[in-house]
This record gives C-alpha cells, sequence and structure tokens, in this order.
DNA sequence: GACTTTGTTATCATTTATGATAACACTTAC
DNA sequence: GTAAGTGTTATCATAAATGATAACAAAGTC
C-alpha cells in the first residue's frame, strides 16, 4: 500500500473544510462516549436511565449512539448527567 | 427586616427542590453571561455575529437572553462559540 | 431634537429533537 | 436451545428550537 491509511488522515486534516467536520463528529463522538461512560461508572442501564428521566429506553439509546444524526438540547445533556449523579460544566476555549 | 434577603436565599437553597431549580437556571445564566462575553471579546456585534451563522441578529438575541426559556441545541452553542473563534468544551463533574 | 447603532420582543413558519411503541439483534445464564 | 436482559433501529406524533420579519427600546452621535 503507497498511501497509508494514517497518512490520508493526516493530508486530509490540512483541509480546512475537511478538518472542521471532523472536529465537529469528533467532539459529538466525544460526547456520547462520556455519557456512556458516567451512566455506566453509576451502574445504570438505559432502560433504568430512561426510568429516572421518565422516558424510554429507546431515546436513551438514540441519545447515546455515535450515529445519530441528532444534536441533543443541552437541557437533554444536563438532565442526563444529573440523573446519574453528574454535573455539567462548560468552558469555551480560545481557538488558537 | 427580620429576615434579610441573603438569609432567605440560604434558607431556600436546603431546599433540595429550590436548589435544583437554582442551579439550573444559574447555569443557564451563566451560559448566556459568557456567550456574551467571548462575543464582545472578539468585537462583533449581535448583527455581525448573526450574518456569520447565517442568520438574523433577533435569533441571537434570544439565544443570548436569560429571559429566554429555550435552552438552545448543544451544536447552536457550538456554532456560536466557533464563529467567533472559541471551541467549546464539556465536562462531567461527579456530584460530590 | 433627529439619526444611527445596537439590542429586544412578539409572531409565525419551518425544522428538528424528543416521546412512545414495536420489532429486532446480541449476549449471557439456565 | 431458549429465556431474560440489554441495547438498537425504524416509525410516527408531539413539543420545542430555530429562521425570518417587523416593530420597538435604549444609548450614543451629530
Amino acid at each position: 500500500m503507497r498511501t497509508s491509511l494514517k497518512d490520508f488522515k493526516k493530508k486530509a486534516l490540512q483541509n480546512p473544510e475537511v478538518k472542521s467536520e471532523y472536529d465537529r463528529l469528533s467532539s459529538a463522538y466525544e460526547l456520547r462516549k462520556q455519557l456512556i461512560k458516567i451512566r455506566k461508572d453509576a451502574g445504570f442501564t438505559q432502560e433504568e436511565l430512561a426510568e429516572l428521566l421518565h422516558t424510554k429506553k429507546s431515546n436513551i439509546s438514540r441519545l447515546e449512539n455515535v450515529n445519530s444524526k441528532i444534536s441533543p438540547k443541552l437541557s437533554t445533556i444536563e438532565e442526563y448527567a444529573r440523573a446519574v449523579g453528574y454535573k455539567l460544566e462548560i468552558n469555551f476555549i480560545l481557538q488558537s
């Protein structure tokens, strides 16, 4: 293989448009990984958490699912976090 | 005055339901203060930012307004931040 | 005082997230 | 292998955020 996947990624990320999309997706991915982590750390299944939030497990799955194309409301994330014993902290980092 | 405002607040915040509502409102308030701050630091008016985001100044005002009862989408906040040169960082803090 | 700039508020249309239900896939324990 | 537990996916109805327009308010400029 002439061009490795890694090289391709590196090159692609030099394209500003690609990078921007990458950042957006990766932060969405990170968020969902974090959601799953705090739920599991708190020892809840999706169904148990759904009950705490007065909703259904399918909705929790959608929220946590990486493939999901939704951008959740801030309040949804806050309530999810609170239900499993966490608090949301939001910071704005100057892009350098 | 027998009961000072401060005492009232302190007492009220011992009521879990009141505290929960207080936290929610105060974090929403903080968020909006931060939004306004980063926009001003970047030197934009609401109208200028609106143009960057392909929307209207009234919508920016609604987003920034403390009295607003909306809970914005995560993507809305992310795009706002990015447009004024900031990146969003989200952390989940264990409630102790 | 009139004028410009900036932000606010109300309203309506449109888009999108969320709620609910059901069927399915996967794992694990029996 | 089958039954229970857990998570996924598709779909539809409902609620809520966002987009757009217009009129207004406040503050500063001349």
